[in-house]
RNA sequence: GCGGAUGUAGCUCAGUUGGUUAGAGCGUCUGAUUGUGGCUCAGAAGGCCGUGGGUUCAAGUCCCAUCAUUCGCCCCA
């Protein structure tokens, strides 16, 4: 029985090539999320399995999380989102914290589920956070931060729509307006999220088929479907534009017209899975026809902190996956060809090893990110192993180099070669790393 | 949990109606007077044909099971 080499189902190793990409996307984030002024925080990867039990939504917690039982009894998952968390958190320290809040991390999470494109095991998130704000100029800043790192990754908005929709409208709506029952709007809203994805006539039975003979009578099955096909919000009956979740909608459209942010649309069909949001919710959709799926999705959810038995916080918050994220950058070649952080190998030529330890610790020290080769191979071999790791500069060293202290340092691009100090050379070496970002 | 597709060298794949000793390209390694990669040339290593069973004189090839990968569905963080 032979050991396999593969990762566990779902999950991913990260080379180093792979690895670059990812510090690439997470430091783009980091930047754009700091320059918003959001701080970044951490947490253990378990936690208590009731933590989810709470709110998440059953099916999440029964049959997608990771949960198993500790030497000591204890019933323990490893974190499926990082909602709950930070919730948890912002609770314990409800009375000293300074509000609002901006807080951001991306940790990894995990979901026992069949892996597909997009969707993995285990996958790193970024939350963004804001608590304390009840107004929609904390929904104004999360869909602002979503569209900046975008734009930061080169991307232009008919790249991508950013779809906004309102929990509250929606209850008015199906509660209020078309008098369902619980039942059906529990129904009605797994339907309207598969709106897109079944042939139209089949949802159009569907539809029909939730609403007893009485209410199709009265015309609500036909009302609802008109609604749905409803793309502006001054297209909505009155009775509905009039509600206070409509208006808080509305001001937030303008709020982003005016920020310029002209790829933002209403959409009543957007309705996020899980049962604690409570106002606005918002997703990002990538215009690509190949990878037509939500890449990120956010929305308010005012309860969570309050269920830890503290004063309730107003929060909206967003999750970003970095598979969706990847395949997005992928899909439009915004993926820039990232080289390793070496900025120079050193060749050994001849038996100089240790005449050379002082130079190379010289260069170490003045910035430079310096590999030895080691191998005592010749030099075609050891420039071979540069070139192949993707390095930029070979850096020769040998008897004569290290008598006039000017050393060869070889271009592995184009080829070309100059004698240098060892001051010059490391000018020349952090230079490019400079240029590359 | 359900359905489809695919498993042959490190990678991408050939492999005829079942028929000797399983192939190519790329990659890897060695060498072409030991201080310079990419081009060229010569050579080498590397395979239980995913695994187990069955049919057959004979299985990489046909049948069954199983495992894995992958694309969808359910669900969506």
């Amino acid at each position: 029985m032979t050991l396999a080499t593969q990762p566990y189902k779902g999950a991913r190793d990260f080379y180093p090539e792979d690895k670059r990409l990812q510090k690439y996307m997470f430091g783009t984030i980091r930047k754009v999320v700091e320059q918003f002024g959001y701080e970044e925080y951490d947490a253990p990867i378990l936690e208590p399995l009731e933590l989810y039990l709470a709110k998440t939504g059953e099916e999440i917690v029964n049959e997608q999380t990771y949960a198993f039982t500790d030497r000591g009894g204890r019933q323990v998952a490893i974190r499926p989102e990082m909602t709950p968390t930070v919730s948890r958190m912002v609770a314990a320290r409800r009375q000293e914290l300074a509000y609002p809040l901006r807080w951001y991390s991306i940790p990894n999470l995990w979901r026992y589920e069949r892996p597909q494109r997009g969707r993995l095991r285990e996958h790193w998130q970024l939350n963004v956070d804001i608590f304390g704000l009840p107004g929609i100029e904390a929904e104004m800043e999360l869909i602002q931060i979503a569209d900046t790192i975008l734009r930061s990754f080169g991307s232009t908005h008919d790249m991508y729509s950013i779809r906004i929709n309102s929990r509250k409208l929606m209850d008015f709506i199906l509660k209020d307006y078309l008098e369902l029952t619980p039942t059906q709007i529990n129904t009605v809203c797994k339907l309207i999220d598969r709106m897109h994805k079944i042939p139209h006539a089949e949802f159009m039975a569907e539809v029909d088929a939730v609403f007893t003979p009485s209410q199709r009578d009265a015309g609500a099955s036909n009302k609802l479907i008109g609604l749905l096909k409803i793309k502006q919000l001054q297209h909505l009956p009155e009775v509905i534009r009039e509600h206070e979740s409509a208006k808080e909608l509305k001001q937030l459209m303008d709020m982003l017209d005016d920020a310029r942010i002209t790829n933002a649309v209403f959409d009543i069909t957007i309705m996020r899975g899980f049962d604690y949001y409570t106002g606005i919710v918002f997703e990002i959709f990538d215009n690509d026809p190949n990878n037509n799926r939500s890449m990120m999705g956010g929305g308010r959810y005012d309860g969570l902190v309050g269920l830890f038995g503290v004063e309730p916080v107003p929060t909206v918050g967003l999750g970003w996956g970095d598979v969706t994220m990847q395949n997005f950058l992928e899909g439009h070649d915004l993926m820039p060809n990232l080289r390793p952080e070496t900025d120079v190998y050193v060749v050994l030529i001849g038996d100089v090893y240790s005449k050379a330890l002082r130079i190379i610790q010289d260069l170490r020290n003045m910035g430079a990110n310096v590999a030895v080769d080691l191998s005592g191979r010749k030099p075609d071999k050891q420039i071979k192993s540069a070139a192949k790791k993707g390095i930029h500069y070979a850096m020769f060293i040998g008897e004569k180099e290290l008598d006039e202290e000017l050393y060869e340092i070889r271009n592995l691009l184009t080829g070309v070669e100059e004698r240098h100090s060892a001051a010059r050379i490391v000018s020349i070496v952090t230079d490019y790393r400079e240029e590359e970002i």
